[in-house]
RNA sequence: GCGGGAGUCGCCAAGCCCGGUCAACGGCGUAAGGUUCAGAUCCUUAUCUCCUAGGAGUUCGUGGGUUCAAAUCCCACCUCCCGCACCA
């Protein structure tokens, strides 16, 4: 058993020691690395762990190729999700509470501290970045801050300021969910039952009563031209009020969610539905009668209702209802054709659902069914004047703007699937706030910029770089700026506070600054724009904006030269969640704020991690934090688990069986590690040859996958890929019985170890301590080929290999026992054909007959015509092999088969087989040959016969 | 609806961009054998079907097509997942 903990724990402390991860500005070529900031609201777990860890492999691995490599960290605590959970602890939340002992393990006196924001984000903060450092991250840890500090204030100051000097901050009005108590915003995180506060956007038809507005509210404001009547429930005592200057007639519910809609509201008197009911009301160059309905709520709406009965099944069976009583001459007006329907939708659906009554409630769903199919394939007939012709779908908005040109409609919202209530008990509302700041995420030119920015990227997985181009596409205005939570003012207007998607775009600028701030060398006291203008830009005077801003002239010119030198950000690493948002925002920033020298470079996004095949979720209790997972299973274990289960963008399955699979894998390792010693054989054999050649590959082909951040892939490669081959060498060691081969051993192990390394960074130390070097691996430099390929030997080992497996593959079908083994390798003409073969497979001419006729016409091979089967078999054979292989078949001279046979075939056939064996070429005439078989010999396909 | 992604041999999951290395990596599971007093672990072998000569057949959501050759390219269809905002 490894002690994994006592192991990481060691390395740790050296890491730590050495200062291994804290980096500064040298002669080397740079690269930083960055990640999403975590937000501090609870302990990270193992999904969290995914983003963090690829990011880690990909420092450690830049470092080990020479990159002067800087990993940073901060924590995000702007935002409102904490304030909630804080207001919560505050009210004694038994849900939350528990989580906090049970789930979390939060000690019960921390957890009192919860009432104050601030303590849960530093509570977890501390958590989080525990779990980091447990976690092996190659993290400069001198870097770290929150959103809260007061220079990062200056900086989010700075930022917002520039922005707004580019145009690029606008102001307008913008609906939110609203706690009228709390005269607040709601989220999620704010209501009772966490629900999300979704509204829909109602167009309000006013219809005219003499002086007086009845507005009716409607998702279909085309349908204008098929209403008949007015609804009007006889039992709601509605209310007259004036709004603005006119008088409208609507719902005590409605009247009240108005005032938060920009309008002043004055209750003028009371008038009963009763009252209303039969009398005319006019709109447009119509005339309709207000009838009562029970269905009409007041809740909703204005506690008025439009009435189409040809569209609408609530409306149909309501007419049919009230026509059982009244006399009526009220038919329904037609307005839409759609495929699939006849003359009156609502009619035949309803008829169609036996529904005889307006207060069923499968007319919900009648009514959902017409809609949706009105809505997509429905088109405006000829009774609605200039629209016919038009498609409901493009209809809606173009009659909308119509109405609302010519006075006779206004906006109603309205909250969906109400009440709502805020965790303070009061009902919500939908609250139109005024001014509210907004990035003009619209801008064109910056779109482009910004399109500009991302075609030079680099992005990975590609596939998602078409996801990035949409959603810059699609980008509108964005509210920038909330009135509540943690984090930094708008510098102009101290009521907003900047939203957490806006403060957390740039600032992995501000890691170069935070170094400084820890040091206490920089300050925010007296710190202005002209700081942030030297340091990002170069501008100004350093001895005047040193002055200006309390800041050293030395420690200011140090600070834009390590910004020079880090900046820009060479690769950010994030959840592909974070795509729509957090990504594409920091690219827009990034080429609005800075020159193009300093655009990022790169994206890597990875996909999300799942339990057991599940998702992580609270509720199903299969959440495993980070930190409990690293003391049972070891840090290393855990990484290599989540990234060899899947590539990038794929989700990834963590469960217990493929860790422990691993660490038995590493286990091996590290036995093997304790073994070997350095020094070469004095000679090296073919098989020594052959699996250094096989080293070199495995070098090339997991370097191209890690440059690719195909860690899956490269894991593969170290650790799974490699194993068959090693063990073939082991075998044929074994067989030679050979005693010099500890030294070949120890360098395959090196190499493997030193590519481990930034995988699985504490044990690969370990295991190079073990190998005998000095230094930490960490430090060392990645493997590169030794191009210690010998062509020869691979095709003697293949040799070796191919024809073991076809005696084992004879064996197997045959059922025999095998008393002896005669092999027939291939006469020289066979031998001189094949070689041609492969050339013309290789110079991509695979046409049997071209190649035949080609053979022929040459001395050498004239005896093809015996045989014309040979090349369709070879040409096969050698489409079977890598592109490699076909190479060296096409282009080096032949083995000697019969030699290698006889000399390295003998021992690996007694071993493997218990029997003797004996080697003939083709045409030997003292062959022993009794079933005929040598004539079936092809180069690298020595005939077979076995008795 | 708009946009993105996916359907592979029991399960998870590579391969698809760059067509032949693909009966298709690897892990899990299953089976047999070894180690063990026994079990767990570990190691070896097997794991689409057929086969007494190294072979053949049928597979990669469904149906077509291109090609000497298709899991891989093209067309159509079916099914599933994710995002659509002011929230981290």
């Amino acid at each position: 058993m490894i002690p994994w903990n006592d192991i990481e724990t060691k390395w740790r402390a050296k890491w730590s020691q050495s200062k291994e991860f804290e980096i500064e500005p040298d002669s080397r070529t740079k690269k930083f690395i960055t990640v999403a900031y975590p937000y501090p609201n609870s302990p990270q777990h193992i999904g969290h762990g995914r983003t963090y860890t690829l990011a880690d492999v990909h420092a450690r691995f830049l470092r080990m190729n020479g990159y002067n490599t800087l990993f940073p960290m901060g924590f995000h605590y702007t935002g409102t999700p904490i304030l909630g959970m804080a207001k919560r602890v505050q009210e004694g939340d038994k849900e939350l509470i528990e989580n906090f002992e049970k789930l979390y393990h939060v000690p019960p006196d921390t957890i009192k501290e919860f009432v104050e924001p601030v303590k849960i984000a530093d509570y977890f903060h501390e958590e989080i970045k525990q779990g980091m450092i447990e976690m092996g991250y190659s993290i400069d840890w001198r870097r770290e801050f929150t959103t809260i500090d007061p220079v990062y204030k200056k900086f989010i100051e700075w930022q917002f300021r520039k922005l707004k000097s580019l145009n690029f901050v606008v102001q307008g009005s913008h609906p939110v969910g609203w706690c009228p108590k709390d005269q607040n915003p709601v989220s999620q995180h704010d209501t009772l039952g966490d629900v999300e506060p979704d509204f829909t956007e109602y167009i309000l038809v006013k219809f005219h009563l003499d002086d007086v507005i009845i507005p009716t509210a409607t998702l279909r404001p085309e349908t204008i031209f098929g209403v008949t009547n007015l609804w009007i429930n006889p039992n709601i005592k509605y209310k007259k009020i004036k709004v603005d200057n006119e008088t409208w007639i609507v719902s005590p519910e409605c009247a009240y969610k108005l005032e938060f809609l920009n309008k002043s509201i004055t209750v003028i008197s009371e008038v009963s539905g009763s009252e209303l009911v039969g009398k005319t009301v006019s709109i447009l160059d119509k005339k309709v009668p207000m009838f009562p309905a029970s269905f009409v709520e007041s809740q909703t709406g204005t506690g008025i209702v439009m009435s189409v009965p040809a569209h609408a099944p609530f409306d149909y069976q309501a007419l049919v209802d009230y026509q059982k009583q009244n006399s009526s001459t009220i038919q329904p007006i037609p307005i839409i054709k759609t495929e699939g329907f006849g003359e009156i939708p609502a009619k035949e659906i309803v008829e169609k659902m036996g529904i005889t009554n307006q207060d069923d409630p499968r007319l919900d769903e009648a009514t959902n069914e017409v809609y949706s199919k009105e809505f997509y394939s429905g088109v405006l007939r000829e009774n609605t004047g200039k629209f016919a012709g038009l498609k409901v779908s493009e209809a809606k908005d173009t009659i909308k703007a119509w109405l609302a040109e010519s006075k006779n409609s206004d906006i109603l919202l309205e909250l969906n699937d109400g009440p709502i209530r805020c965790r303070c008990g009061a009902e919500c509302v939908v609250k139109l706030l005024n001014n509210q700041w907004f990035l003009n995420y619209l801008d064109q030119a910056w779109k482009d910029k910004t399109n500009q920015c991302f075609e030079k990227m680099s992005i990975l997985p590609n596939e998602i770089r078409t996801e990035f181009n949409y959603v810059v596409g699609w980008l509108r205005q964005r509210a920038c700026a909330r009135q509540h939570g943690l984090g930094t003012n708008l510098p102009w207007d101290q009521n907003w506070i900047v939203e957490s998607l806006s403060d957390s775009v740039i600032y992995m600028a501000y890691y170069i600054l935070a170094k400084y701030v820890n040091s206490r060398e920089l300050k925010a006291d007296s710190l202005s724009d002209e700081f942030f203008e030297f340091v990002f830009y170069g501008n100004g005077d350093a001895k005047q904006t040193a002055a200006k801003c309390g800041v050293q002239e030395n420690v200011l010119q140090k600070i834009r030269t390590d910004f020079a030198y880090f900046y820009p950000v060479d690769a950010r690493h994030s959840g592909r969640d974070l795509v729509p948002n957090h990504l594409t925002f920091f690219v827009l920033n990034h080429v609005a704020i800075f020159p193009e020298a300093l655009w990022p470079k790169q994206i890597v996004v990875n996909g999300s991690v799942l339990m057991d095949g599940k998702k992580m979720s609270k509720s199903m209790g299969n959440i495993i934090p980070l930190r409990k997972a690293i003391q049972d299973y070891g840090a290393d274990p855990i990484r290599l688990a989540i990234i060899i289960s899947a590539e990038l963008l794929q989700d990834a399955d963590f469960n217990l069986e493929s860790v422990n699979t691993i660490k038995g894998k590493l286990e091996a390792i590290y036995e093997d590690c304790v073994r070997h010693k350095p020094g070469m054989p004095a000679k090296l054999q073919s098989e020594d040859n052959w699996i250094l050649g096989r080293l070199d590959h495995l070098i090339i082909q997991t370097t191209g996958a890690v440059e690719k951040m195909r860690l899956r892939e490269a894991l593969h490669h170290i650790l799974f890929s490699f194993e068959s081959d090693l063990q073939w060498y082991l075998k044929r060691v074994e067989v030679k019985r050979r005693t010099d081969v500890s030294g070949i051993l120890h360098k395959i192990l090196a190499v493997r170890v030193a590519m481990l390394s930034p995988f699985a960074p504490h044990l690969a130390e370990e295991m190079w301590e073990r190998l005998g070097n000095s230094g930490v691996v960490s430090r060392s430099a990645w493997p590169v080929p030794s191009n210690s390929t010998d062509s020869s030997s691979i095709q003697s080992e293949e040799l070796l290999q191919s024809t073991i497996e076809d005696i084992k593959n004879v064996l197997k079908v045959t059922k025999i026992t095998p008393q002896k083994i005669v092999l027939y390798t291939a006469d020289p003409w066979k031998v001189k054909a094949f070689g041609k073969i492969a050339a013309s497979v290789v110079a991509g001419q695979t046409n049997i007959g071209a190649i035949i006729k080609d053979l022929i016409a040459n001395p050498e091979t004239e005896n093809i015509k015996k045989d014309p089967d040979f090349v369709k078999k070879s040409v096969n054979s050698i489409l079977a092999e890598p592109e490699e292989m076909r190479k060296i078949r096409a282009e080096l001279e032949p083995i000697n088969e019969t030699a290698v046979l006889s000399s390295e075939l003998s021992a690996l056939v007694k071993k493997e087989f218990g029997v003797d064996m004996q080697v003939f070429t083709e045409s030997d005439t003292a062959k022993y040959d009794p079933k005929n078989k040598a004539r079936m010999a092809r180069p690298f396909k020595p005939a077979l016969y076995i008795e």
